[in-house]
DNA sequence: ATATATATATGTAAAATGCACATAGGTTAT
DNA sequence: ATAACCTATGTGCATTTTACATATATATAT
């Protein structure tokens, strides 16, 4: 019945397990609006502000398309700014739905925040009350 | 007022924003790893733990596809289950690598958690100093 | 027999993610 | 001037993750 497969994939202890990240979907989005709350911004200094947040080596396409999708659904805005030497910038601006947005998903982060409490707390043998499973 | 701009996606500060949440990715498996390191379990029996854990209203397909994929990788092993009344279950163990990859996506979590840390001290208004961007 | 609860699984589509590649303006070195 | 390079923005494509609907099967209660 379960011996079909040798698990070739995975038998040492020390495996690396590639991809394995706890890491949130969308990471990238709050992080955006966060930086656009402080100051306006653009797509190549924005990446350098996402790597503080641990987006090592990210890569341009996905931060330049996150942020076209984020014009999208109006939590940004953008304009185009020529008025210096070099490229052309697209520099963005955070819309009161984006703060609404951020506010949204500062929420969801706290009460996740309790759910991983709780993970950590069986993790280390510390089992739950009965009651008081993840909490609201 | 500043009522120029309705922006019709998202006007109102108590806009659901439908599908905004903090929940990291694969999310399921190390809940589903956690309760089989506690005892031998099966898909029905898992879903109801992992509501615990926040996923409401978890839909059967997704978690049965993921212990099936997790079964492939070598992190539980699994055989049936037929000697009572019902329908046969097939029961899931948790294997060494099982143990590795949880100990393994525990740190990551561990790490995460700081970086969350981070975020909400810049979002509710304490900017980190220069020195001690996201890291330890 | 049929409805219900238990139990497992597949099919398909949408969304998220990663990686490679394309385009273009401007600056500096040769 | 032209090649190399830095800045700056983007598209294409494949894979992975996730959601949602549907299918199958066993046993029990009515």
């Amino acid at each position: 019945m379960n011996n079909e497969e040798p698990e070739r994939e995975a038998r040492g202890k020390e495996r690396e397990f590639r991809g394995v990240e706890a890491r949130p979907r969308n990471w990238l989005v709050p992080v955006i609006l966060l930086s656009l709350r402080e100051w306006n911004s653009y797509g190549y200094e924005l990446m350098e502000r996402a790597s503080a947040f641990g987006f090592e080596a990210m890569n341009p396409g996905t931060l330049y398309r996150t942020l076209r999708q984020m014009e999208k659904e109006g939590i940004v805005e953008s304009s185009w700014e020529t008025s210096r030497g070099g490229p052309a910038r697209r520099m963005y601006t955070i819309t009161d739905a984006g703060r609404s947005y951020l506010d949204f998903w500062a929420q969801s982060l706290e009460q996740y925040q309790h759910t991983m409490d709780n993970f950590f707390r069986l993790y280390t043998g510390r089992p739950l009350k009965d009651k008081e499973e993840s909490g609201e």
